[in-house]
DNA sequence: TCACAAGTAA
DNA sequence: TTACTTGTGA
């Protein structure tokens, strides 16, 4: 009987891969019923995670095009409650962009669902990945400054990789109509040396118990310190883009208001991710070349057991997630 | 007899005291000739340095008051040569407001003269320190991002701190008018988890064998990304402010067009450092009531010698210093 | 060189 | 919530 409690996950417990940013969300079919129709933080599972979820990052491995919405047969579907109307909110959901503005380290709620209770051992995972095509293979980080700054919560993100916590599934369908999960971004999208003001996409996905992929929600995620006065700009800017089209362009997947000059388009000639991270420090902090070799080989990872703490290493460069649950 | 040489500096050599950010020159009577009558790079002197001078520091020891320029028997001077009328020169010296106004990374000249020749091993110290007086025992770093983009910076920095290099002086009175200086700095003023937008001024004291300051030199430093559209600003704000005074405000010390809002002053109730560095990621960088407590107990910082590096450490914490000559 | 972008103070 | 600050793209 493996068991694992962890104080700071009230709702989900969560199985966090320390590669890159993603979290891992086990779906897990129980007898026992339990208090809510949610993901149930819950120590007890039947057999101890031995192995590991592969992983499927944007610097190694596969991954398939993450931008694509795909529902599925189990129409999962990802969601928001009623942002708050005032305009300092710590986040607030723009359905029209289809993108989330959020303050550094504030909780932002989703809201997952499905419409039948999926097989056991189904598992949900959680990443980030750089929304611009030419940056998509390089790791979602936080920047030194806020890593130095936070490595608590680094601690806290790591010690949940031991955890492997299995969270309990009582499906979305008996009483309430969404799985709740909190979410909380550890960099501005604007962080230099980190996200380096590029958009990204926070991209959930619903595995089998084999690890494939059988359906997809994508949202653009901007992580800032106005959400509201953020939000109003880029759908001020998107319906004067497109006066009458709203939403459907969105859904079609093609680009949206983007936070783009007015005179011309950026992002098609972007220079390079070395030239980018040139320009702070007039050195790469991420090997690029690295990344692609390691790609090409295959290799996993390694990890660094120190103390309670598994550190995200990856051809000896440490790499510190963005969020987590 | 003890050699050092370093190919890195063209003008003057320098021994860095790995603690904050300064750098000490020492001036040095020789006995023979030499081209220019400059501080100049050489390589030998007749006694070893077998003892760092002293630290003083804005975070231990004793520092008189930083913000008086003091020009001494010797009439000890800072000046700048003519900036590039260029909106886009790297730096740019406002004579008005007694500030000079540079980019990160690029060399700014500076020019130091006496009027006689100072007795042998006079030096000067180069510090740079916080211009509010309520941050200034906190010691001036460089931002975590740009430190980690760039430690081949600090090692440069450091290997010179081991080369402890004496420069010859052969006074400003005999062809040339100034000494000259070639001085980097490596963050911006605005740095997050850094200087975090509080103005510094750069100080430079002449002191005696005996480390006994007789005479100083002031200037405030803004480094940022345009000097010359952050100069013209400053300067429309200052003249706004003293119509007619000009220059004879900053001359007496008086405070002068800072950067601050219209409606209101900021800087005298201003928030302590704690609650300053708490607003990046929520926690301090920097334990201010360490360094407090450091300096009434009248210690220095620890080094620790590793491979050619020595890190300026304090309490278990290192710090990057801000800039190089 | 200019205007936008986006964190921050008030 | 407004307006300023200040790095950045074009
Ligand atoms: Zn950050
Ligand atoms: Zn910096």
């Amino acid at each position: 009987m493996y068991t694992h409690t962890t104080a700071s996950c009230p709702f989900i417990c969560t199985c966090i891969c320390p590669c890159s940013s993603y979290i891992i969300l086990i779906y897990q079919q129980v007898q026992d019923a339990s208090l809510c129709n949610n993901l149930i933080c819950q120590s007890t599972s039947t057999t101890p995670p031995v192995t590991p979820p592969p992983i499927k990052s944007n610097c190694y491995g596969v991954f398939l095009p993450a931008d694509i919405d795909h529902p599925g047969a189990y129409k999962f579907s990802l969601s928001f409650p009623n942002s708050s109307s005032s305009k300092a909110a710590p986040w607030t959901f723009s359905p029209m962009l289809k993108k989330l503005y959020c303050q550094l380290g504030k909780p932002c709620p989703l809201q997952i669902s499905v419409t039948a209770k999926p097989p056991p051992n189904y598992y949900i995972r959680a990443m980030a990945i750089f929304k611009q095509k030419d940056h998509v293979l390089v790791p979602v980080t936080r920047c030194p400054t806020h890593y130095q700054n936070h490595q608590d919560a680094c601690y806290l993100l790591m010690i949940m990789w031991f955890g492997y916590t299995i969270s309990l599934f009582q499906g979305t369908s008996v009483g309430c109509e969404y799985t709740p999960l909190m979410c909380s971004f550890m960099c501005n999208t604007s962080c230099n040396g980190g996200m380096n003001r590029r958009p990204i996409l926070l991209v959930l996905t619903l595995e089998t118990s084999n690890w494939e992929v059988i359906a997809r929600r994508c949202i653009e995620v901007r992580i800032c310190a106005s959400p509201g006065r953020d939000r109003a700009i880029d759908e001020a800017r998107f319906r004067s883009v497109h006066p009458e089209g709203t939403e459907a362009n969105v859904k079609n997947g093609k680009s949206v208001a983007q936070r783009k000059r007015k005179t011309k388009k950026r992002g098609l000639e972007k220079t390079s991710e070395c030239q980018e991270f040139a320009k702070v420090g007039h050195k790469m902090r991420i090997n690029e070349g690295d990344l692609m070799q390691n790609r090409r080989e295959g290799k996993n990872p390694t990890f660094s057991p120190l103390h309670d703490i598994v550190e995200p290493v990856l051809n000896g460069k440490f790499y510190s997630p963005l969020f987590y649950m």
